[in-house]
DNA sequence: GTCTATACATCGATAGAC
DNA sequence: GTCTATCGATGTATAGAC
């Protein structure tokens, strides 16, 4: 809870939240390096020329420094989402959405592990930082919803398909894109199988209460 | 690679084998207590009563206790798999295969971390214990084919959708069931994209290839 | 804020006696 | 095989100078 997040403009603050971005990035590199819980303070101190004990300066235990990059990670995603231009219908900026997501996940494994897995004992999200997490679900919600996907089920199901591109490609294809360019498939299958349940659903019960839809492809 | 896998009839080599296993079941306690990273050596000999240095006569280094783990996780696995009865159908039975996954992977969650997820930092399973996990791929590969689904990428995009319900089950809702029913919903998702597109494709193409395939539900 | 210095507990691993 | 003893490294933390 040591960390700045605010935004301070006097002088001393600036030069503190760029050693603070330098502590990161560093922890970022060992991480990619040795592994997320391999992590040294030492190795980590040494390579943004402090000493292990002035660490604590910027945080207060390494499950803190954690923290930190758990909601940079986030904060990165979001970044990443943002800034992609949305294609024009739905549909298809569902599939950029998802193919952004499993790149995402293959461009830094242990951040994936991080934001996504609970690989580190111990180690908790804090609530400040989780929110960023629940924006990102917020925006992945929207999508669904723009898409015409509704219902808990169906945003279960959905989270399942993407997790499990990401998995994949992560755990046996790292760096390729065996499952990055399976985001296409994966999603025409899901929003097929919305369609068809809901097709059913409607010649069953009278009730066509399923939004019309946008074609594409 | 001190491990004993070999069967030994002598008295002394069924001591230690006794001896092993106890240690395995002892690590896979920790591992569940404390995170699978988080297994002390010295809490391990104590519950096995020995001391520290006595765990080497049994492994060559933590690593190779993972290792062992792997293997042991994995029979467990097929076991699981081997053991339940085969409904009749094939893709009934593939539904029953995927939630028999999914199930597995939330009553052990470290175990599914070490089995199917990169988490400790060095761990490569050995070529022996890797065995075993292709002999469960082998298992996952027939049950496809006698569903009627062939091709890499329907490999791929199978292996995807069973491992997101696994990680999300473990992810969001450990020791719960929010995804595990979700079993069937997401295999007839699957094949009834898998129908689709090869029916597509016939109508395309004059080549009905795709194998007559029992009806089910 | 950063340093030196130091402390403590814990860790994986090794040497060598028995 | 099991032990005692010990090693170097780690994470964690504190005190106190500047």
């Amino acid at each position: 809870m040591t960390t700045i997040e605010a935004t301070t403009t006097d002088r001393r603050g600036q030069r503190r939240e760029e050693k603070w971005a330098k502590i990161l990035a560093a922890a970022w590199f060992l991480a990619q390096r040795d592994g997320l819980a391999a992590i040294s303070l030492r190795d980590l101190a040494g390579r943004v020329e402090l000493r292990q004990p002035s660490l604590y300066a910027y945080f207060e235990s390494k499950l803190d420094l954690y923290d930190a990059m758990f909601a940079d990670g986030y904060r990165q995603l979001l970044d990443v989402v943002r800034a992609h231009p949305s294609k024009t219908g739905a549909r298809p900026a569902l599939v950029d959405f998802v193919r952004l997501n499993v790149q995402f996940a293959t461009d830094d494994i242990v951040r994936f592990q991080l934001l996504f897995q609970r690989t580190i004992p111990g180690f908790e999200p804090s609530t400040a930082s989780y929110a960023l997490a629940l924006e990102f679900v917020a925006i992945a919600g929207d999508m669904l919803t723009a898409a015409g996907v509704s219902g808990a089920e169906n945003l279960d199901l959905f989270s399942a398909v993407v997790a499990g591109l990401c998995d994949q490609q992560v755990a046996n294809d790292p760096g390729g894109d065996r499952w990055v360019c399976l985001a296409g498939p994966a999603v025409e299958m899901f929003l097929a199988d919305v369609d068809r349940r809901n097709a059913s659903s409607a010649t069953r019960a009278p009730k066509p209460k399923q939004p019309s839809r946008e074609k594409q492809r």
